[in-house]
DNA sequence: CTTGACTCCGTACATCGGTACGGAGATTAC
DNA sequence: GTAATCTCCGTACCGATGTACGGAGTCAAG
């Protein structure tokens, strides 16, 4: 049952790059180096991958992620504590967003209501 | 009236060094080097950066700033197309952000109704 | 005239999450 | 046994938007 690094990035669908990327930023362990032939990789590393992706998938970035992992069996309060502050961040990112909705929804109405093309109401917002 | 870099960086508060990576992006024109003394910069530098600001502030890159800047003028057409494309990616954004925000709500409410605190539901949900 | 502030220019660095490349060695398939 | 594939390792690069640095020239105030 050896793994080598094309089983592990197979099995997750990702990159072979993307493994030694992880082991270089000190997300997941690299595994000894056998005296003969390849480095074998463990199923807790395929968890621990697992793990990463879908963190990313809530928003947290590989750093956060290296804080989450190392928290694993520590306090749920802290864990709490880093989503709560992806949460707020990712709420005020949504506030920004949708001001930034209405604005363009509001040049394009005046764009529809605009019938010489030669001149756009886009374009004259953000003259000075 | 000699209007230096410094100037025009302090008139928009930004840095020198950016409108001078605007100038090397051709978002703006670099003023021609005087026989002597330091290059100044037209009225024209100054608002087509605050176009820029203003264009940034909706949410477009610098590429497609470049592209609006040559559409000066041009057809309103195609500027609401650009505008289109940007805001159709502006609510795509939002809808991605809202399933997080759903799913780190979630979470937390797990955490909240949980009385062990060495133990997460965050950090189980990220288990394999 | 000297000192300090400003400009000019090219280049390197920063972030974030990877991706690409290249050469040497190991392994596997036929 | 030989060819094709894989691994290992270090390093460089991507895109987007700037920021920082360093040395030489220039200007302005006292």
């Amino acid at each position: 049952m050896t793994r080598t690094i094309s089983k592990v990035a197979k099995e997750l669908a990702i990159n072979i790059e993307t493994v030694r990327f992880y082991e270089r930023r000190g997300l997941i362990d690299q595994p000894p180096k056998p005296e003969l032939g390849y480095r074998h990789y463990p199923d807790e590393t395929v968890n621990r991958i697992r793990f990463i992706k879908r963190a990313q998938e809530l928003g947290f970035t590989l750093e956060e992620i290296a804080n989450l992992l190392s928290l694993n069996d520590r306090p749920c309060a802290q864990v709490q504590e880093l989503a709560e502050y992806k949460l707020s961040a990712v709420m005020e990112k949504i506030a920004d967003l949708k001001r930034l909705e209405s604005a363009l929804k509001a040049l394009l109405t005046q764009c529809h209501s605009n019938n010489d093309d030669s001149h756009c109401p886009i374009i004259d917002s953000l003259q000075p």
